[in-house]
DNA sequence: CGCCTTACGTTAGCCGACTAACGATAGCCG
DNA sequence: CGGCTATCGTTAGTCGGCTAACGTAAGGCG
């Protein structure tokens, strides 16, 4: 990959990443807030209400996050009723996390709140833009996977 | 605005800006610390390289963000001695942050690494949809914006 | 069988960002 | 002039994310 050659065009791409993500993070917060979740937790909840009784490895893979990251946020969501966590039967080191009924419960409002931040992201764009967005994100999060494992196999 | 009808749209929107915003500041953090700066310095740096002598709160603006954020940030850019504080002679409240001698030179390195993770971030795109990625980032970002003020009037 | 490696989850500790609350100063205005 | 309000910067405390290190359990393999 050759290096941007203009100061401008890289400032301008990196602070744009930056703001959309301190905007965007923000705003899902102040929405989550008002069913009392706290971000980080959505992401779980979405997970789950794809596929039950998942170890909290595979929702950290799934969530792209770390496993310290999903004990805590897992413990939240438990204290708060909202999933349980049970014992894997054949293997003991692993825990099976669940939607309770109260989870389960739940999602539609956090579906609404979903649909509410995309709308606010990207709802005053004409559909094929949109399109485009989610595209150019995609491929970029891609781009900055890809130069991640180059830099840490340098390391090696 | 409406609402988007789909929960897989929203999702997508969402999960797709979520994700870029971790690798890019991860990355970005990474790359940072091979100059000896973590994450959120770099933008006062820049600043600070645009125009000096400011005080902190209008630096807080110019890096749309919070002045404690400004605090901590200064304290560790004057820690390692690339930049200075002085006490505005105008205003005896105001402290006036400039560049130092470090500073000034830190910032071709500071440059490179920013040019090198706007590459990593979108140099495989072609040029006309590196403008495009721009261009939808920031119109999110507006976006996001005009929303927040909307549900913050709303508290009121 | 027993060891060694791998995987799971937790803990401890760090960092950046935020809000709330505070002291100190400036500046407006009655 | 004197007081009220707004502004500047700091402190205290919260939260989510990370890494490093740990105990425990599983599993491969000599």
């Amino acid at each position: 990959m050759s290096v941007l050659r203009e100061d401008d065009e890289a400032a301008a791409i990196n602070t744009a990443v930056r703001l959309l993500a301190m905007r965007h993070r923000a705003r899902a917060a102040s929405l989550l807030a008002t069913i009392g979740l706290n971000i980080g937790q959505e992401v779980l909840l979405f997970e789950l209400a794809v596929r039950d009784g998942r170890t909290q490895a595979q929702l950290a893979v799934a969530a792209s996050c770390e496993a310290p990251t999903v004990t805590m946020a897992v413990r939240k969501l438990e204290a708060a009723g909202l999933i349980s966590r049970v014992r894997s039967e054949h293997d003991n080191r692993a825990v099976l996390v669940s939607l309770t009924e109260a989870g389960h419960e739940l999602m539609p409002r956090l579906r609404a709140i979903w649909r509410q931040l995309a709308s606010e992201t990207a709802g005053e764009l004409p559909q094929a833009d949109r399109k485009r967005l989610v595209k150019l994100l995609r491929a970029t999060t891609a781009s900055l996977d890809a130069a991640d494992q180059v830099g840490a196999a340098q390391l090696r």
